[in-house]
DNA sequence: GCTCCGCTTTTGACTATACAAATAGATATA
DNA sequence: TATATCTATTTGTATAGTCAAAAGCGGAGC
């Protein structure tokens, strides 16, 4: 492995675990240069590859510093629901409508990978924009790998949000899928049984431990994805 | 703008316009130290730069390679939907519904951003895998930007793949949403009315002219997109 | 014909150095 | 006090080289 790749995953290492959190400072060049006893450019070259990924951000005089996660930069701007929605400027809210602590059941865990007992705490989050339902947010989050979830309410900050300040720079998996919407989800979506949802599930680990699995299911029309892919701009 | 800057964008506007196309040879590292009266270094940079985008690829003792174009890396894996079929093993096959050449509608061309009368290749294409029907492909084809597209009837070729080796390295926008079938849309897809379909609407240009707009329907039983976000992997 | 060996080309990784640009913080000036 | 200027730090870009690894190619030997 070459120095650069390994300069590379340490400080990614130092990042997805969570040891050096957004807004810490790392390293400069040359304290980087002792420490792997490198030149300076083999340096620069795995910090540059780390602030075009997005994980870094360099700034002449000050250093580089771990950047805040934006949870995916590869699989469109899916970002958490509140912060998108202010970027839209549109009004947005939300309404815990389950919060309760349990256990993994069988076919659950097998879907996580987890263990069967585990301790989950499970929510149910409805989100408003402009007034309109505009997503239901099923939400498991596993307590052994976020416990200071047992005490939060989630009354003024949403789940999402919470969690990526508790748990930033994770590895995600994301699958997108068309559904009918069930009686309780379109009652709760203020739309018609049947109706077409566009639904997002995302399992997010860190350490190789599952942190969250979310299900956030929108009304199909009243949300989409969208990204421009733009090979331009380096 | 910096000199491996100017090299990059210099590359990848030859390629982008389609005036370097897939396994072109790029002129190696010496020649364009020449060119440009730079260092191996900043040739090196550029070149490397453009790799790890993966619009070209890099061999040592042959050279580097315009690379095949993959549509999308950064809005998840969506590939041709015939490569797609392949990779994941499934026997793929599609037949052309409807293919006829006609002029732009005024709520079309507006859509588009393309003058009202432009002549257009308009083409429907049920793609079936497995032997179950998968996605109905409802395309718009700008025959003054692919003239070639006239006089090809896609009886052997779905016509993602051939537009892909006629237009390689486009710029493309996507947007994802869940709509309801439509009676003619169900009969196709076999499937029920107002059953949750998946749409993806590719719009994709070269020169910053329109090359084709195509809608893609699947049954939301039958399909999903998937991502996996890993930071790893230099 | 076939295999193995060495030559050559091209990329990959790295060093040591240089200068430029940005800018936070200290210092000097009005 | 407010403003302008200087300075030191840190990153950004570039040079001119070295050595190494991969791999195509041709020739020697069988």
């Amino acid at each position: 492995m070459s120095i650069y790749q390994r300069i590379f995953t340490d400080i990614e290492t130092k990042i997805i675990s969570g040891d050096w959190r957004p807004g810490d400072r790392i390293p400069v060049e040359h304290e980087l240069v002792v420490e792997y006893q490198c030149s300076r450019m083999t340096v620069s070259k795995a910090l540059s590859a780390l602030a075009e990924r997005g994980m870094i951000v360099r700034r002449r005089k000050t250093g580089s510093f771990v950047a805040s996660p934006q949870i995916d930069r590869t699989v469109m701007d899916i970002q958490d629901i509140s912060t998108e929605a202010e970027l839209a400027g549109h009004e947005h809210r939300f309404e815990i409508l389950a919060r309760k602590i349990e256990r993994l059941g069988e076919a659950e865990a097998q879907q996580l990978s987890e263990p069967a007992d585990a301790e989950v705490l499970r929510l149910q989050c409805l989100h408003i924009v402009d007034g309109r339902p505009n997503a239901i947010e099923r939400r498991i989050i596993m307590l052994d790998a976020v416990p200071r979830a047992r005490e939060e309410s989630f009354a003024s900050i949403p789940p999402g949000k919470w969690l990526l300040e508790q748990v930033p720079w994770s590895k995600a998996k994301h699958v997108i899928r068309a559904v009918s919407a069930d009686t309780l989800t379109a009652r709760i979506l203020q739309t018609e049984r049947g109706e077409a949802c566009l639904s997002l599930i995302r399992q997010t680990w860190q350490n190789g431990r599952t942190v969250t699995y979310v299900e956030i299911t929108h009304p199909g029309d009243r949300f989409q994805f969208a990204g421009t892919f733009h090979p331009t701009a380096i």
